[in-house]
DNA sequence: ACCTACCGGTTGGCGATGCAAACTAGTAGG
DNA sequence: CCTACTAGTTTGCATCGCCAACCGGTAGGT
């Protein structure tokens, strides 16, 4: 098993969906932002959002915070430090195999 | 929605599957293979390997040829046009994204 | 006060998917 | 004949992604 291929069966599953991909891709270069941009800027529904979003939190790959923006409430999303480690080490994982 | 967050919603999944994925890697590398050669490769076992290639040849991304090696069955498999194609084009899409 | 509509998000149910164990078909050796 | 091996395929299950329905709260209309 050649190293190219190798990289890619340790692709991270968790961020290797695209919907979380999006997610990931977004957080990495905004570094912070509300649901509601998330959801617009990937044209997800919320109902697939909010579970990729759960499932990046179970992972320790995002934080969410909860917080009002006035009376309506606003959920805040910005990558950890072991999201932002999992993201850099796919891109590399990707790059060595294609 | 940016283009390059597009351009991940728009990955194909049936290559985008990792173990389809490397599949599909090799054979655009060597353009042919056997099944057995494919399985140490990727170390998948042979029923993975086996629904994989089958929903790879289902899209019509791998032409899979049954022929004997001697007298014991063997099982060619290549990318077809489509599956290169598909793949050049997978590749670009993510390319764009990260 | 009540009703309706809307915003921001979560939950439930279902169909599709990936995976490995079990199975099939044929070959070779003892 | 019996056992073991090669080369794959099928079956069953557990997980996953997705959308619809739902929930809590706010705002506006009457």
């Amino acid at each position: 098993m050649n190293q190219q291929i190798r990289s890619i069966a340790d692709l991270d599953r968790v961020i290797h969906e695209p919907g979380r991909l999006m997610i990931a891709a977004l957080l990495f270069a905004v570094d912070r932002a509300d649901f509601v941009y998330l959801q617009h800027e990937t044209d997800m529904n919320k109902g697939t959002l909010s579970s990729h979003l759960a499932r990046l939190e179970e992972a320790g790959y995002v934080a969410v915070t909860k917080t009002y923006r006035g009376k309506v409430p606003q959920t805040l999303l910005c990558l950890t430090g072991a999201g932002r480690k999992a993201f850099e080490q796919y891109r590399r994982n990707l790059k060595k195999a294609l």
